[in-house]
DNA sequence: AATGGTACCTTGCACGGCAAGGTACCATGT
DNA sequence: ACATGGTACCTTGCCGTGCAAGGTACCATT
């Protein structure tokens, strides 16, 4: 029960996360998905659902890429709708964190 | 879909705010309800199921208490294994949210 | 008698991460 | 030739938990 903080954590910053990344330079869900691992301790299975969400609310596009190593890739680019959707989250992100930190006061 | 940030962040570390409220000292669900609306948001009918959860897991006790004014209030007391919990949940938070603001580096 | 605040609680719903599994391509080793 | 292992895509079914809406009951005030 303790440890389903990690996971419980994660819903709704993920998005967030990847917006960030993808902010930095066009990506493909593989290498996403191995970053938010190392990061956050997300799961590969996590990221497809997540990338399609994302298409659907129109916040990526998406074009395909042969990668000379494996299968072509599927690169994922920030839309301006994504761009803004990304600095209306962290600024969210911020105001909870914020919150939270009030709460803990002393108890850090 | 945005919005639902705001909630889904609110998984994960509503106990762990629960259980440092109760760190400065009892009180009864309702009260912490409010404050909590009032810090991140809460809804009142998350309350209920999340201190019940809680006293099955062992991190709080209760007791009744006359209240004069409306219904007898069951006080809920943090529990030496939810200090604990509170620790380590913390320290779990200062982890993930340093994960974070590095993943966001620059877009802040 | 009726309203409104306090305080408890339940039910049904929706969201989203997870584990486990599956497909396919390519390079390397034996 | 074939097996292994890495890359890269994706799906399915499950589970935890916050939410809205509703319900009960006590008490004071109007």
């Amino acid at each position: 029960m303790t440890e389903s903080l990690q996971i419980q954590l994660k819903k709704g910053v993920l998005e967030m996360c990847v917006l960030a990344l993808l902010s930095k330079g066009d990506n493909y869900a593989y290498d996403i998905a191995s970053r938010m691992a190392e990061a956050v301790g997300m799961g590969e299975g996590t990221i497809y659902p997540l990338m399609r969400r994302m298409q659907n609310d129109g916040l990526v596009s998406t074009y395909l890429q042969e990668s000379g190593s494996g299968p072509p890739r599927k690169y994922y680019k920030l839309t301006k709708s994504g761009a803004n959707a990304l600095k209306a989250q962290v600024s969210e992100w911020i105001v909870f964190e914020t919150a939270v930190r009030k709460i803990l006061g002393d108890a850090t």
